[in-house]
DNA sequence: CCTGTCACG
DNA sequence: GACGTACGTGACAGGG
């Protein structure tokens, strides 16, 4: 092949940010032999192999390099000292890895560059100049914004994460400058990042808006004295020296001395021997398997390590997972045959198939079952033909299924069998569906649980995404067997050939996920988590859900009607101050009505270019007209209205006449339940008004609603976990806590203490569990800023040790990337070493999640001996809101029940951890939900 | 399908 | 006028 020219593609991989995202992205990995830490390596590599995999089209790379950054002193710490001097140090897991990554590199055959002295985007700069130069395209696979300024003439760049192609126009959406100016930006907006001093008081919108007006930057500062604006002006002439320097710093070097020429990067094959052995050496199973298959070799056996020092048995090697294999149960014989594997086995992976995902109205479809990885059945039960033009036979079952009655007397002694561990993929479903057709499945392992348990705050616990994460498979998207949208049908009309392939190979994929994820529990320390915060919850919500809550019909629909007419009253009187029939509901004209038309200061336009209309601004504004304040009043009668007491009326199952939520245990990170399907955690409660809607949630006759919650459960948690004793003791004396952090703070006494002054307190108290900021409590107090600031310097002057606990959390969350409840339960913060305005995010979650998630474990463990508690009792546990639990009881025995939950509530932390302030459980009971708080 | 809005703890 | 900020959720309506 000749040179590098016209017609040659130049692909440019930023090897340092696939390094950093493969750590961040990962959960932590080690090879199983010795324990290196391997993660980033594997998904290093697994990056590299899909982006050469991936379809490039016309844009194929004939050259490719991956350019890595060298030591850490380049000639811009001389031009600079402060230069990239906010940088973490390198994770301790990752050091090693480094080197590693430079021969998985080599190993797939790809050039590889670095370059002491100069960072990898000045390599980058110089390879691209020169294949521009020789006529050819380049392509540089970052996301950096430093590199930017590179695009354009045939480079583009390519953030491979979101797939997104950066060209000219991605880089002016950017930064309102072409990449020409990006530098000129740079140098006036710095770079926090970078630690680029810029000039202070400027950002990348005024930058862009000043060289659009002056063209460069050079001319911006020989004009400086011309700028109308007194700050900016004074800015630019004041710190011209720090903006020129700012710009040497950003400007990437086009002329580094490589020591190679673009020849050198031309794209070679890999070496099969070369790469496996790699791979193998890294001990990466699945990858070694993935890249055999594509160059068309053996995968290379890669031994088990004998007996792991935990004694835990090492993940099995599995079969591929293929379809085709996968067997339909048709007949006693087979089903029979495949229970008797089961018991033999001790364990198997089970998943029922539905007509829908509301399990209290699905109808049961088919089972499948799952021995051993590859070795998956399904039995069809209540299929149906697809079509229904044939007049008679269209809802008569298929030939070739078992009777359903029969099947399931076959399968319940083996689901019900203590010595038979049954594994699947969000159990609750599927326990619910059995137990609606008398089977109660146990004993149970949940995939999801244990994924949850070990990766929470890393990714979803979804099927899909764990079969991708860590079986590199995409499972068959339930899309393409029962299609969407209108043509949607039920799983009952999917062939039964079809169903096999999908539903057995979900419990296929179920098996598989458990051999490889239980065994992880241990070594994540989370067992003690799964095995008593999570399992046991799932027979605890089923009981729950299938009870119910009885909601009265009449009462939301007459509340719905009084809001209908109030509502249509307050929308004519909306349109006659408009002077214009409009949407109230659409943001969008109501914005244009407010601060277009009537011309009212504070309209903001969100990122769709429409104006944002969000219940503050609209209370600002109606202190002074009386529109926005008719919408307020509107909009709380729509959301009440169709969220509520219409939507709930749906939800009202007709076959129990009473409202089944589903909760999800894995869905928050912190280890919070959430209720779906209705959501029945938020009910309203804060207004008169809204508070009626829980009226409509009652007991029967004959019963009583009873609610116990947990008092300041979070602020007791922070006064113990951060050792503050003077909360302590007023939470051991009873005191009323807000007025005591506000006598505290204000040195105001106890007798003498005012309603304001004890709502602000209880703002800053709220504002510390989320991570306080001055922006943040001055928004919700409604003060300027810095009087919220030193409301927070205060605070943080009178409890020391509260500023203590929240730098050594995030010293924590930045050192091994998690947090832990009292617990143990493990969230995980991949976020907080991030850059930018997602850091403040993450520093706040981590501040928060060990409170709130230390809370949620101290009612799931309240839940979990719940029902054994008060087995003796005519009382069910409906409902769990965070920090209440909501029974239906029988008059008479309210007494009872309280003095038993509370018992149970109040001692839950206990034998585990021995708080330092008592936790109080508050009671109430009515007959309704509104008068049992 | 995404965004804005608002209900809860 | 650098940026964007309290934490965690789910449902509904509007609009492309």
């Amino acid at each position: 092949m000749s040179g590098f020219g016209k017609g040659s593609h130049l692909h440019l991989i930023d090897g340092s940010a696939f390094i950093f995202r493969a750590f961040h992205a990962l959960p932590p990995l080690t090879r199983k032999s010795d324990g290196l830490p391997v993660g980033a390596v594997q998904g290093f590599c697994d990056m590299l192999r899909r982006y050469i995999g991936r379809d490039h089209g016309r844009d194929a790379p004939t050259h490719i390099a991956v350019i890595f950054d060298k030591g850490s002193h380049t000639f811009r710490n001389d031009l600079y000292d402060q230069y990239k001097a906010n940088r973490d140090e390198m994770p301790e897991d990752l050091r090693p890895q480094i080197p590693l990554t430079r021969r998985a590199t080599e190993a797939f055959n790809i050039a590889c560059q670095e370059m002491e002295g100069y960072e990898a985007d000045d390599i980058i700069a110089t390879l691209a100049c020169r294949a521009r130069d020789a006529g050819g395209q380049v392509t540089i696979v970052s996301s950096d914004k430093d590199l930017m300024q590179l695009v354009g003439d045939g480079v583009v760049m390519f953030d491979a994460m979101k797939n997104r192609v950066i060209d000219r126009e991605g880089v002016e959406e950017k930064f309102g400058v072409g990449p020409e100016r990006v530098v000129d930006v740079q140098a006036l907006a710095g770079d926090s990042v970078d630690n680029v001093p810029g000039a202070p008081g400027i950002g990348v919108k005024t930058a862009a808006l000043l060289l659009n007006e002056y063209g460069t930057l050079e001319e911006l500062l020989d004009r400086a004295e011309e700028i109308k604006q007194p700050k900016r002006r004074q800015t630019l002439i004041e710190h011209r020296a720090q903006i020129e320097l700012s710009k040497r710093l950003v400007q990437l070097h086009c002329e580094t001395p490589i020591k190679f020429t673009l020849d050198d990067l031309e794209a070679r094959h890999p070496d099969p021997d070369t790469l496996l052995g790699f791979l193998a050496e890294m001990e990466f199973r699945t990858l070694s398997r993935r890249i055999a298959e594509a160059l068309g070799e053996e995968a290379p056996t890669i031994p088990e390590p004998t007996a792991p020092s935990d004694g835990e048995r090492a993940a099995p090697e599995m079969p591929a997972i293929d379809p085709e294999a996968y067997v339909t149960i048709r007949d006693a014989e087979t089903l029979e045959s495949w229970i008797a594997e089961a018991r033999e086995r001790g364990y198997l992976a089970i998943d029922t198939e539905t007509t829908s995902l509301d399990e209290m109205r699905a109808d049961l479809v088919g089972v499948s079952l799952c021995v051993t990885p590859g070795a998956a059945a399904y039995l069809p039960l209540a299929h149906r033909p697809a079509s229904s033009d044939d007049l008679f036979g269209s809802d008569a079952l298929e030939e070739g299924q078992m009777d359903m009655e029969a099947a399931l007397a076959l399968l319940k002694p083996l689901l019900e069998d203590p010595a038979v561990l049954k594994i699947g993929q969000n159990m609750k479903y599927d326990a619910k569906v059995l137990a609606r057709h008398g089977i109660e499945i146990a004993p149970i392992d949940d995939t999801m649980l244990i994924s949850y348990a070990q990766h929470a705050g890393l990714h979803g616990h979804g099927m899909d995404t764990l079969s991708e994460r860590y079986l590199a498979h995409q499972p068959i998207p339930i899309k393409e067997v029962i299609g969407s949208g209108k043509s949607q049908i039920t799983f009952d009309r999917v062939p039964i050939a079809e169903a096999t392939k999908y539903a057995a190979e979900d419990a296929d994929i179920t098996l598989r996920l458990w051999t490889l994820l239980k065994p992880e529990l241990h070594r994540a320390r989370v067992t003690r988590v799964y095995e008593t915060l999570e399992r046991p919850l799932v027979p605890v919500l089923k009981e729950m859900e299938m009870q119910g809550i009885c909601v009265d019909r009449d009462t939301l629909s007459r509340m719905s009607n009084a809001f209908s007419q109030k509502m249509a009253a307050l929308e004519d009187e909306i349109h006659e101050l408009a002077g214009e029939k409009f949407n109230v509901g659409s943001p969008k004209q109501l914005g244009e009505i407010l601060f277009d038309k009537m011309g009212l200061e504070g309209g903001k336009k969100g990122k769709t270019g429409a104006y944002a209309t969000p219940a503050d601004v609209l209370e600002d504004l109606a202190t002074e007209h009386d529109l926005p304040a008719r919408v307020l009043d509107w909009r709380q009668l729509s959301k009440l209205k169709s969220t509520y007491t219409d939507a709930l009326q749906e939800h009202i199952n007709p076959e129990t006449g009473r409202v089944h939520t589903s909760y999800s245990i894995a869905g928050a990170n912190t280890g919070r339940l959430a209720s779906t399907d209705p959501n029945l955690q938020n009910i309203p409660v804060r207004t008169e008004e809204g508070r009626r809607i829980r009226e409509a949630f009652v007991a029967p006759e004959g019963k009583v609603l009873v609610s116990l919650d947990y008092s300041q459960i979070e602020l007791r948690i922070l006064a113990h976990v951060a050792g503050i004793e003077a909360l302590k003791e007023a939470f051991r004396d009873g005191q009323d806590i807000h007025a005591a952090t506000a006598s505290e703070m204000f040195n105001v006494p106890m007798d003498e203490m005012t309603p304001d002054i004890r709502r602000q307190a209880k703002a800053i108290n709220f504002g510390v569990i989320y991570g306080i900021s001055g922006f943040g409590l001055a928004r919700n107090l409604r003060i300027p800023r810095a009087e919220a600031q030193g409301f927070i310097d205060r605070y943080f002057e009178r409890f020391p040790g509260i500023r203590a606990y929240m730098d050594d959390t995030v010293e924590f969350a930045k050192k091994h990337d998690r947090v832990e409840t009292l617990f143990g339960r493990v969230i995980h913060t991949p976020e907080i070493s991030a850059k930018g305005p997602r850091a403040g995010f993450a520093r706040r979650a981590a501040i928060n999640a060990p409170i709130q998630g230390t809370a949620a474990d101290i009612i799931r463990r309240a839940m979990v001996r719940m029902p054994s508690a008060i087995a003796g009792l005519p009382a069910k546990m409906l409902l769990q809101v965070h920090d209440e639990l909501l029974f239906e009881v029988e008059e008479g025995a309210t007494e009872d029940l309280i003095a038993v939950a509370r018992e149970v509530m109040e001692g839950a932390a206990d034998p585990v951890i021995r708080l330092d302030v008592p936790l109080v459980v508050d009671a109430g009971q009515g007959a309704n939900w509104a008068a049992a708080h």
